[in-house]
DNA sequence: TTGTGTGAATCCCTTCACAGCG
DNA sequence: CGCTGTGAAGGGATTCACACAA
């Protein structure tokens, strides 16, 4: 059980509970890794396994039960208890995960903004006020911030991070474009969407020299 | 050189590059892999063997030459031609991603923006006119769309994807968080911001529990 | 001496194949 | 039978270690 489990398998039973979830709302009651599969794009050998690391949830010769596999996911992943967020920025970025509803129905909860822009300080979006980025130590203790998401503009971006590691944060989802240095208890997701896209026209490159060459 | 390379080989190659454009302005003239590896956070024979996938770029005892290898990453990443992307979508994402401005500074330039709403069609976006989604696959034809960013809500996306893909785009960008289904030659990327906080919380619960247990 | 380029070794992840349970 | 759970096999990717070039 406290094996070394991969960050790819946990991905993965990220979209399994997403899955499963859709087919609890279509009154599915139960599910066999082979159509998990098909619908997730895997395969049912690596679902099983998947999920073998965490116990066993399936009955043989039935397949597994939505609700109950859906709860044991939910567990697994953390997600049974609602985490509270603190939203660094309040630009374009900021707002639209501010607005993002994906975020609320999973447990994520924005209890706190912060930017740096006096003109955005003291405004309510929702029933947060924007705070300056001078109480953001305070911000984070007053408000038990779990998990901080950085979407502040590249520069600057090490500084908040020392901040927010000291106020005693220890999950961070970035999305600065650049490798940023934490303690090693803390936990860090980086979201760089100019590396996806470039990993995108490298595919395409590819596939236009193979095809001319072939 | 058209050898199997994998993804994860060519976001790290990405991360290269965004250091190597950094020690430029910063004139440096010459790095060695175990200096890249400390500013990037990776190794540095995993950057020798990165790079000896492409070619042989550096010179013994000296290190790499900064301009050249940028060069020879951009070239290799598709990087040297500019890259014409739509945006479907028009809300908070879609607005985010339009001012976002690492994607024009390496050469990504959205040349249309298409949305559903009738208030939106009409409106100009710097010098981009909102479109509406009847005139996608004529907006993708008459620009010469290479990719498509998605940042449209969670139902209909599929259509979405097949109209485009219909159309012609060979690369997506994908924001919605569901599975998608495209034929072999079209290359797509999901961005998933739920998965990425799910892995987060993932690996929270797991140390506060061995934290309790050691 | 320094630091690259690269076979060899290692580690990790995925796939296979099947025993075993319902 | 049908489908899970899992050891074993296979395939990739990372790391090691060193020959070699500047």
């Amino acid at each position: 059980m406290s094996q070394k489990i991969s960050d790819s398998t946990i991905r993965r039973l990220s979209v399994y509970l997403r899955l499963l979830e859709d087919l609890e709302k279509a009154g599915t009651a139960t599910v066999s890794s082979g159509e998990m599969a098909r619908r997730s794009g895997t395969t049912a050998a690596q679902i099983r396994k998947d999920l073998s690391l965490f116990g066993s949830f399936g009955k043989r010769g039935m397949g597994y039960a939505v609700a109950e596999l859906a709860q044991s996911l939910r567990r697994i992943l953390g997600l049974s208890r609602p985490w509270r967020v603190a939203l660094i920025g309040a630009g374009r970025i900021g707002s639209a995960l501010f607005a993002y509803p994906n975020f609320a129905s999973r447990g994520f909860h924005i209890v706190a903004v912060v930017d740096n822009d006096p003109e955005k300080v003291g405004k309510r979006w929702g029933s947060v006020t924007i705070r300056p980025e001078s109480e953001l130590e305070a911000t984070i203790r007053e408000e038990n911030v779990d998990i901080v998401v950085l979407a502040v503009p590249a520069h600057a971006v090490q500084d908040v991070v020392d901040r927010v590691v000291r106020a005693g944060v220890r999950g961070i989802l970035n999305f600065a474009p650049m490798p940023l240095k934490v303690p090693r208890h803390v936990r860090i997701k980086d979201v760089n969407l100019v590396i996806e896209l470039e990993a995108l026209t490298y595919a395409l490159i590819k596939e236009t020299e193979l095809n001319e060459a072939g």
